[in-house]
DNA sequence: GCGTATATCCGTATTACTACTGAGCCCTGT
DNA sequence: ACAGGGCTCAGTAGTAATACGGATATACGC
């Protein structure tokens, strides 16, 4: 996409007046092309495959398809539409989930003017963005990631106990790793399952995955 | 960050050549102003501490301190200098583990003039910005990890058993689950055992996490 | 039709893990 | 100095999982 050709663009939002509002200020924007509107998850399928636009903005949650389901069939068609969300929500689900779909940016609607041209602007050009507070949104999960470090109350010993669990090692293994007994390692295993409630070895495995090893 | 203010930068590469072609590349760019330079991670903390930039751009594999160290004790001093790492590969290792670290771009050293700086105003206002290239090696990533869920040579019905040993249940509860008895339950965690080649229960799931679950 | 792969089931023996209880050592904070 | 927490180890008993076997039915491609 060459920074004078134009970006061919499709809106879809169930609400009218927000998608009236996006359209006028994009309106007078030289190289921007609105070339469809969508009032849904399913409309911007169809409208997508039609028109072929190089831009999809969409909010997530619509009637009759949400926009993530959208997102979904559209990378499945092999188009070259990038797909920016607009969503009210910064939830940390919804944007991963949107990412991991295989979309190329995520702002909120109270993104400011410049602010959507750069994002347009960027994924138009094949990079990915994702607005100033849905990064910090992003930012904030990592965060609690590392607060979670400490959580249940898992001491040290009992954390390196756990990664090494979850690393698929036998207690056995474990002990000659740490220079301990196996009734010690079982000890703290023991006291890992009482502070997790995790059972069997997979569930401290899925429990350690999410204090991030 | 107002659209005609400064953007202060820093900028911390290796090799000299490539820190003076971006140097001469941003300097003639009005709003870009570059307040320091450094050739390893070790400066760039120090740096950034000392002139409290807008935007690093940092190389990843440099000599003393990597990239990914330095922009770790950088993120945790708590200032809001944002982090553009500028590398030659497009690893995906190194991507994700760059914004886990909380870095809020992420662009190939051949990238083009416009797009650095469309990069350089997209952190500086706050947003994430990944470089066309690197947003499609993300993307190839999330494309191999469902090819893969094919590897190993795994049955649907493998995969399926191997879901829900990832999320901890037992035997038991799968035999319940899937309608079958245990003893098939058994049957298919010996055939995804000999097939991946692990152990207990905890490195099953940590197979599943691989393959996507 | 025939072979292969998949999915289903069973028996026996061994190993790994869990549940419960008790106890000694060291360090830290009051 | 003493209490408490963390780390260490042990006994006993039961449950879950693994390592060997082997068996039948069904579907699919050639």
């Amino acid at each position: 996409m060459k920074p004078n050709s134009h970006i061919k663009i499709i809106i879809v939002d169930d609400h009218d007046l927000l998608r009236e509002g996006i359209s006028a200020r994009l309106s007078d924007v030289g190289y921007i092309e609105i070339i469809a509107e969508g009032c849904n998850g399913q409309e911007a399928v169809t409208l997508c495959k039609q028109f072929k636009p190089d831009v999809l903005l969409m909010d997530i949650s619509m009637p009759v398809m949400n926009g993530l389901e959208a997102a979904k069939q559209i990378m499945e068609t092999g188009l070259k539409t990038r797909i920016i969300f607009l969503s009210i929500y910064d939830d940390n689900e919804y944007i991963q989930e949107a990412l991991r779909i295989g979309a190329s940016g995520f702002v909120l609607k109270d993104v400011s003017k410049p602010e959507m041209l750069n994002a347009i602007r960027s994924v138009a050009e094949g990079a990915t963005y994702l607005g100033p507070k849905v990064a910090a949104s992003l930012q904030d999960a990592s965060g609690a990631q590392n607060d979670a470090e400490c959580a249940y109350g898992l001491t040290k010993r009992e954390k390196q106990v756990l990664a090494l669990i979850a690393e698929g090692h036998l207690n056995k293994e474990i002990a000659y790793r740490l220079n301990i007994s196996i009734r010690t390692v079982e000890s703290h295993r023991s006291a890992i399952r009482d502070k997790t409630g995790g059972g069997n070895a997979a569930a401290l495995a899925k429990i350690a995955r999410e204090l991030g090893l």
